[in-house]
DNA sequence: AAAGAAAGTAATTGATTACTCACAAATGAA
DNA sequence: TTCATTTGTGAGTAATCAATTACTTTCTTT
């Protein structure tokens, strides 16, 4: 009892993921945080003013994380083709290890429901679409990419391929590995971004 | 007052679909139901057992119109290209006149909520890539498809790349036209499968 | 017109849930 | 030791919402 309060925040970051990812946002009540976390339900609110901090906070966690993982896949100087592939791998991978992130990006409840977290959601997928928008306009410059594509329309497909696979993955209860399905992908993708 | 049961049936499956559509899956309560009608809120219960039953009622009359706005695509005898180009310019046009669609079936709320609600919206989805998979092996066999492709796989990034569309267009607030999306898709769908 | 069924409602109930508050225990510095 | 801050809790509150109940009105059929 007694914990330091950062740390105490970043167990209740923790448990609500977790439940996201298990039950869905609906069933990460603050009753239900305080539970597994081993603590009393109003101590939620010694951290967090209201449960929607705690989404931005997850949020927070969660996207910083995510971009840390992809990021030597943005910085590295090898082929653009070779990195995008590694995007998808890295991308899924990261993905079917934190499970509460489909849960919260894709989760209407979130962005309907709350103007500051359907900001950041937003935010977030035009930094990942830009990213990828980038890396494409490399690989153009490289010749390993068709040059008639527009980046950034072909970074909302490359986007939209990946998050509608997670989609299904998520509607049919993770009912398949997601890894293996990143080389298939890249492989229908590759088909249509090649030069 | 005093309506038929199945004209009232119609009208709160209509008012719960508007509902979804303008204000997300929660909002939908049986009392705004009931005031979007012109009824009581018990009233509601007159007609359907339990909320989720309208719900199971909304997404069996989507999927029902949608289909058959689809199956000319399915039936008919033209190429294959042409006919999968069609499909996915009648299905986002479909969609942006029925918002609640994507509301509904990509919604956790429902399927995490409802076992029942949950098997029909996989069985929609399954059925869904079931008939594109068919018509990307008729296009395999009249050789317009590249025949590597697994037609099963492909079926799966098709449903993907539209249902990705789908999420980003809902996420962004209905921020562009979508119907405007179905060529610029076509373009980068199809370079992935020509032979 | 009378009977019975269908459609409707007002009033409530019970369950859930985010959030508050007054107070208690532990922690740490002076 | 003392005193202030931090962390924690038990006991609530107010709001929301699906569902029920007991009752009334409207319509149809004979």
């Amino acid at each position: 009892m007694g914990k330091p309060a950062e740390q105490r925040r970043q167990e209740i970051v923790e448990a609500a993921l977790e439940l996201a990812a298990e039950q869905g946002v609906k069933r990460v009540t603050t009753q239900a945080i305080a539970d597994r976390v081993g603590i009393a339900q109003p101590t939620v609110f010694r951290h967090f003013k209201t449960r929607d901090t705690i989404f931005a906070a997850a949020i927070d966690f969660l996207v910083t994380n995510m971009f840390k993982v992809l990021e030597v896949c943005f910085i590295s100087k090898g082929p653009a083709d070779e990195r995008l592939q590694e995007l998808v791998t890295k991308q899924l991978g990261f993905i079917s290890q934190q499970k509460g992130l489909p849960r919260l990006l894709f989760s209407d409840r979130l962005h309907l429901e709350s103007p500051v977290l359907k900001a950041a959601v937003q935010k977030v997928m035009t930094r990942y679409m830009g990213q990828i928008a980038t890396l494409i306009k490399e690989g153009q410059d490289a010749g390993c990419f068709r040059s008639d594509l527009d980046p950034d329309e072909a970074s909302r497909y490359v986007a939209a391929l990946i998050q509608g696979l997670i989609m299904r993955w998520s509607i049919f209860d993770y009912g398949f590995t997601l890894e293996k399905e990143a080389d298939p992908l890249w492989k229908f993708l590759h088909a249509s971004l090649r030069a």
